[in-house]
DNA sequence: GTATTATTTAATGTTATGTAAACATAATTA
DNA sequence: TAATTATGTTTACATAACATTAAATAATAC
């Protein structure tokens, strides 16, 4: 049986969703702060956590960090409660390494198929490799994929190994021989354009924020 | 206490820039639009004003000129918030006379680190400064990047490894041909005053008394 | 074998960067 | 002090370096 953390500061919410997950099936444990809420993670371990992100006191995303944080709870699928559609607080959220968020008002049925796509990710990929860490940014070579803010993107082989390659050391300007030798491998010879056409393609999938041109050297990876 | 007023017309962005910045222990004050905000800024005088952009009727960059221009609130520190893409607006913004600028979607980390930056450098201004056991100078040549007292800076690459150069050994004295040797490389024939040019923006970017000219002999890089 | 996708080349546009030239200023020497 | 020399500053221009797009080729799937 799935156990369910609950931490909000509300009793309504704590309630009301506290309710329908009994419903559906789920252990259900509550908490109505951030302390608290920590000191129920580290004694049940729960399978998720709902993770209000406006408290008094203590924040959600504080606590998000705080459990990252305890080796214990670091791998706890945290799911964030946030008012609106406050783009920021998403990322933020992200950054302090949750799994996803729901925004207020919570409808039980949406929440739940989110809760279930969650659960179902995270007992999926049981082996230690592609750990809870949401980084903005993973590679993950065995599947050959690029999970981007939780969002897995496929990339052909050439970008793959570009974008590999300068991700592996993020801000480290790589110059064009160095990527010339490893991504296309020693003796092969292509044209001055190639390079930058891929740069290209990578920025159109990424964002052009993420990969810097630092002229006359070469490019570099940068996390947001 | 320090204040802050908060001018934004998104009800959003205030609630949740506000909820941040009082919970880190400051005094905030909002507005939804430039009159408001200037009229706020006048009665309140706070320390620094969080200055959206984009803003219906009257834009930030003219709330900011105006601020300017009335005696009482010409000193009071401004940092503007901006749409990532429009990096037009840092330039305006900057003329207008902006201290610092943050991009959205904001990461309250990152905006209260920003913040704290802009306060400590106008409270350290007037009274007794060096507080840093940071190096003031430090380069970086693997991300390519100059960082100058905790602040990171992008140099064009030959004022880069010129920079490189004389930082290298501070207060050490190297002539123009060594310079021309190790930046320009040997054999390679530039004009007389190439150098010189290229002295010139690197005291504009880090300040003039870093590199002090030994007539007749050569430059030197100093340590302020 | 055809359609689709990936990769590379080629052509052209754009911009950052570097340089020279012209003149200004400061230091040095006669 | 005037003449000379060394360096400072600004402007404008050339071009290297990169961006972008489209189109050709190679690889893969259907």
């Amino acid at each position: 049986m799935e156990s369910i953390l609950i931490i909000d500061d509300e009793d309504d919410i704590r309630e009301i969703l506290g309710y329908n997950l009994k419903k559906e099936g789920y252990l259900v444990h509550t908490a109505s702060n951030g302390l608290e809420g920590l000191k129920s993670a580290e004694r049940n371990l729960p399978d998720l956590i709902l993770l209000d992100v406006m408290m008094p006191e203590m924040d959600g995303i504080e606590v998000c960090e705080q459990l990252r944080s305890n080796n214990l709870t670091a791998n706890i699928r945290v799911c964030f409660l946030t008012a609106r559609s406050e783009d920021y607080s998403q990322i933020a959220g992200f950054d302090a390494g949750a799994d996803d968020y729901v925004t207020k008002p919570i409808k039980p049925k949406v929440l739940i198929s989110r809760i279930k796509a969650i659960l179902r990710r995270s007992s999926g990929s049981d082996n230690s490799e592609t750990t809870s860490d949401v980084q903005s940014l993973v590679i993950d070579r065995e599947r050959y994929l690029v999970i981007l803010e939780g969002q897995e993107v496929q990339f052909p082989r050439k970008e793959f190994e570009l974008l590999s390659l300068l991700a592996s050391k993020p801000e480290k300007v790589f110059d064009r021989d160095h990527i010339l030798e490893k991504v296309w491998g020693s003796g092969v010879v292509v044209g001055d354009r190639t390079i930058d056409v891929h740069i290209r393609k990578l920025r159109e999938k990424i964002g052009n924020e993420r990969i810097q041109t630092v002229k006359g050297v070469g490019y570099k990876y940068c996390n947001k």
